[in-house]
DNA sequence: CTCTGTGAAGTTGTTCACAGCC
DNA sequence: GGCTGTGAACAACTTCACAGAG
């Protein structure tokens, strides 16, 4: 029973589910067995990263051949604790919360909206998709009651820290943010933000500069508020 | 005329658009100064990776003051190329694309969706949110004819390589890329990617982990295709 | 005394290069 | 011969710590 893992780096995590994504699309097509070189084509970097990457989480290579991809997908899925199915919420139902309600991609991959909640009361009451649309103010009995895993911000700026805070106040155990602010949640809870006019304006700059291609993969970490630096 | 400007990290090219997300945020609060321990606490890092950030765009701090914001939106605002206002295209008007189309907030922040486009003859011709939506034979003669900075694919993944090719033999000379999957383009055209079930996937990592805080920033580069390491 | 700007130190992440197994 | 797994070298990025300006 060793327990002793070693640490696996940020950046390994965050192109985990790539990996994930490229084998499961190779998969599909039929193959069984695939190399570090074909999965670094796929997301776009070198084979001894996809090597690196793959050993923090144990050896399931063959040497001379490759990965198993059927195995290899077992082992991201249970790694990246996909194994059991997770609960989201929406909060904003808007245009682009709307859409997220609509798609049924998310379901597929193991990520279900049970529930929409907004403040407008030409929505509250309706379904979208098979999905309620709540008032605000059920949000806290309807998350203490069903338990919710994710929950999506795409409310305008100004109303997101405080929904924010709503979120984590009724025991949402983690924070996808698309309004264009940075939350703050006191607590220990994931948060990402997901802001797509930074995403054209980092490719503004590319644009101005004539440079070469990027691949943008999440990153950066910090640890509740205040910055702390860690221990020397 | 000194033009030897050091070599900016990507790591603050992707911190530069939130700080001034930021700073106009707080310029329309009426603050006119702003240290950099303020700005650090608002996207979640600290001071000194504030100040050696914007060091490399030159020095407009004032020691023992701060910075003014004015000076330092505008600053900004010409290092990451905005102060001419962007073409871009929504190719694939379905939820998602739509949701895009509708939202006001781009052109706000200068990047106007000019057309979208799709396969659906229901959807051809239709305008939303005041743009017109074209069938995809038109592409490259209205990007021709327009000039297109960039080009959004919000297609179903099977499509999304091939829209990428159109996009770039077209002329559009940049890409964002909703589907979730990896676009190879030949040519050194920048690209990034925003995948939600990806985003999903690693805060389920740090669900399953019970981790700390996460704060979510784009990274990650690569060049042309092989992956040719550089001079050594 | 406050807050910026920045070399230097420290940390994290990537690539090399080769031993080991198929 | 082909391909994985991994220490060691290298590169990128972050944080420290302090000089210098207001």
């Amino acid at each position: 029973m060793k327990m002793v893992r070693k640490k696996v780096p940020k950046a390994t995590i965050n192109r985990l589910p790539l990996y994930l994504r490229g084998l499961v699309n190779f998969y599909s097509k039929g193959e069984r067995v695939v190399s570090s070189t074909r999965l670094a084509e796929l997301i776009g970097t070198n084979s001894a990263q996809v090597r690196k990457d793959l050993s923090f989480l144990g050896e399931f290579g063959i040497r001379g051949i490759g990965y198993e991809i059927e195995k290899l997908i077992e082992e991201l899925s249970q790694f990246l604790g996909l194994a059991q199915a997770k609960k989201v919420i929406v909060v904003g139902v808007g245009r682009l919360g709307s859409a997220l309600l609509g798609y049924n991609g998310f379901k597929e991959r193991g990520f279900e909206i049970v529930a929409g909640f907004d403040v407008d009361p030409s929505k509250i009451g309706k379904e979208m998709n098979g999905v309620n649309i709540y008032k605000m103010d059920s949000l806290r009995k309807i998350v203490k009651k069903i338990g919710v895993d994710i929950g999506i911000i795409t409310t305008p700026a100004q109303k997101a820290q405080e929904v924010a805070e709503k979120l984590v106040e009724a025991g949402v155990k983690s924070i996808l943010n698309f309004a264009p602010v940075s939350i703050e949640v006191s607590d220990k809870i994931p948060v990402r933000n997901v802001d797509l006019s930074v995403e054209f304006q980092i490719l503004s700059y590319y644009l101005s500069k004539g440079e070469k291609s990027i691949i943008k993969r999440g990153n950066e970490k910090r640890f509740g508020e205040g910055g702390k630096p860690s221990i020397k």
